[in-house]
DNA sequence: CCGCGAACGTTATATCATAACACACACGAT
DNA sequence: ATCGTGTGTGTTATGATATAACGTTCGCGG
């Protein structure tokens, strides 16, 4: 899995490519991508950011695409569930997932400055806590791992 | 006895010492341990588990210390600002430090079918997380490490 | 045709968090 | 001694996030 949050990336081909393999794994299992569900992943693509419910119902909004919260709300929970977005927890927001598709334990790196969010591999940290939880006795069935501090521009910026 | 993470241990030493140990550091730093503070703290060790703003401030009201959020906010987050209690995000929710005085990643196991929550060393987790940002040239400065599942009782009463 | 489940639309409400301002008090400087 | 200043507290009001509950629609298989 590439890092996208800090890099220019071509972000039509970003788009287009997130949106093909969601749309392929939901007919792969069964899933429907209805037009909301499929818009608010566009939206959360476009922005290449983290979002907040109420600022993807804005955007629905002023599609006539839905006006109530539970709109925004249950097309979040359904990208969420089948691993096509990610919320993050310290933000109260959600972000497309950058390796849709991939297994992954996703982990998230939150500029205090400049609010960018880059998601990159989890892998090592996410393996590190499964080993402590499981010597406790503790199952882990999901797990959420963010920094928060400053991204390469900003640190730049800074000094 | 009561529970501290899943293990029994006997809770009113560990209110005594964690309360002991806040009140030191507070002195050796000038930082000034209110009655509100210590209360909330008190509250928060007392329950030995995670508990929101408001049901803090529900305690806080009945003993007549203070009736509105912006009290329990306040109290809260200058225990979390000075590392004797941590917020959990994904339960927007308040605990005590397990660990008070020593300087520590913690990491959270919390259980999904008895709300329980444990609080563990995330060091490994944590450098695991710090090697794979420094190679991004992010700098991290603070990391919330959150896990979910089920903890030993509630696997044992799954199967 | 009917029953069912999944998604959606809508109303209302619950839950979590902070802005803003007034007051009290401790403490060091004038 | 008085004044300014910083810090904590009390209070009102509001903002931001999230869900409960219920009715409607629609496709699909019995
Ligand atoms: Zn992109
Ligand atoms: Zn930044
Ligand atoms: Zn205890
Ligand atoms: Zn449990």
């Amino acid at each position: 899995m590439e890092t996208k949050g800090f890099e220019h990336h071509d972000h039509h081909h970003c788009i287009a490519t997130s949106l093909r393999t969601a749309e392929e794994a939901c007919k792969a299992q069964g899933l429907q991508f209805t037009p909301v569900r499929r818009r608010v992943l566009e939206i959360l693509l476009d922005e290449h950011r983290a979002m907040g419910a109420y600022d993807v119902l804005d955007v629905l909004r002023k599609e006539g695409l839905g006006s109530q919260p539970p709109v925004a709300y249950r097309a979040l929970d359904f990208l969420v569930a089948n691993g096509f977005a990610h919320r993050i927890e310290r933000l109260n927001a959600f972000v497309a997932c950058a390796a849709p598709g991939e297994r992954h334990a996703p982990c998230f790196l939150i500029c205090r400055a400049c609010s960018a969010v880059a998601e990159t591999p989890g892998r090592r940290a996410s393996d590190a806590l499964r080993a402590a939880a499981g010597e406790l006795g503790f199952k882990v069935e999901r797990v959420a791992i963010e920094a928060e501090g400053l991204c390469p521009a900003c640190v730049e910026a800074d000094a």
